[in-house]
DNA sequence: CTTAAAAGTTAAGCAATCTTAACAATAAAG
DNA sequence: CTTTATTGTTAAGATTGCTTAACTTTTAAG
């Protein structure tokens, strides 16, 4: 049966295996989803028993085709109710993660569609990521590297904002970042103690954990992002 | 604790007490809900635990003020998406209900209130029925009734149709009557045995069932709904 | 290699929401 | 009034999704 929590685990299974190649961990699980470790292999042996995922005892989680599908269904979701929110609705750019992450469980295939439709297709979600299409299909993208990759002196586009914390979208915002600034890369702290970038006539210095949330592409000719 | 499953006990719960003005039977709910009975009575134990409402064995359901409140609130964004997926995103009026009974337990009071806003403060929904204000005040209504209790060779315009079966919604879609339209009583036959009815130029005969969805109020002079 | 730390699992248990079956109270009929 | 039908409750058990505590496996150091 689908459930709003094996919803949520399948797509961050889903997210960080396609960030990381490997099978994800119980530890990584529990940290994100904000529950014991043993609520991790519980629901683990449920969602292998699924063929959702498989899963090793203590060696990890790798999806399945079954449930690859469902957690790109959801995160198609997700991210078309982002930009619907943020678009027709007006709601901050920081608050539409939160909404999102509670309508895209409610939400029919149906609706999804009409909103889709009625957003013209979009490729890209307020924070820069990828929208599959209703075949589950991800749009192709530019290639990103993480702020913290960047070389001083350089002009970058950001591209893409982690919208996993609340509060760093409220500082960009604040700051007057959003997505498509471009921004020169001052110098870059070691042992991701932040950076110092320069937006506009505007010099910024940022944590470790802003820096860490910004994604950029080289800002020139090309319009992709 | 809010949950999806109490707000839907005490939607129902409240909307019946506002028909009624009596408790609320245990039997009623289990076939409102799709439950058996002993489940409304385990789920009448702990809404009662948290006052939000008062249950007496063996005599029934009556909501408190907490209860009502929450109610209210609930009923609020079910009308409220209902009006906004078939207006602003184009769906049938039969499948709006279906969405919005999920919908209605997963968004923010800040989202709904710009929903409203978006809709221009709405004070019905696309059945007629009245949608309560932010602060939970329902709008006037004028005098409804069902069509059963109708006179014969008067004319009559729909104001309210049971949003409860999307097959009665479907089939009146189908036989081209929606909200405001304008009909005339021909027969009323004894018994719930439905009912023939006159909508412009075409003659109609409805079933008990339909016709106990169907509410009106006479066609004249008076525009409000 | 050995061992201590880190990661992961198991066991026991709890809360929420259901189910079925047996039993009890109330209401309806005669 | 009694009897019976209807309505409602209890008891026992299942499932989902969690928790804490104890235990096991793997990994990282030395
Ligand atoms: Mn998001
Ligand atoms: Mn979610
Ligand atoms: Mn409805
Ligand atoms: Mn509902």
């Amino acid at each position: 049966m689908k459930t709003i929590s094996k919803e949520n685990y399948l797509k961050i299974i889903f997210s960080r295996e396609e960030e990381t190649g490997k099978p994800i961990t119980t530890t990584y699980l529990a940290d994100k989803l904000n529950v014991s470790k043993a609520a991790i292999t519980d629901m683990a042996r449920r969602l292998a028993a699924e063929e959702l995922i498989a899963y090793e005892r203590y060696h990890g989680i790798r999806t399945l085709p079954k449930g690859k599908k469902l957690a790109v269904e959801v995160i198609r979701k997700h991210r078309l109710w982002e930009l619907f929110l943020l678009e027709v609705l007006n709601m901050n750019w920081s608050e539409v993660h939160d909404e999102a992450e509670l309508l895209e469980h409610t939400t029919s295939d149906k609706l999804m569609n009409r909103i889709d439709k009625f957003l013209g297709h979009p490729k890209f979600d307020p924070h820069g990521d990828p929208i599959p299409n209703r075949n589950g299909k991800f749009p192709k993208t530019a290639k990103r590297m993480s702020l913290l990759e960047s070389a001083e002196g350089k002009k970058y586009k950001i591209v893409r904002v982690n919208d996993a914390s609340k509060d760093v979208i409220d500082f960009l915002s604040k700051i007057g970042i959003e997505l498509g600034s471009e921004i020169t890369v001052k110098k870059i702290l070691p042992k991701n103690e932040g950076a110092l970038i320069k937006n506009g006539r505007r010099l910024h210095s940022i944590s470790g954990n802003i820096a860490a949330a910004l994604f950029i592409a080289p800002a020139e000719k090309g319009r992709k992002r």
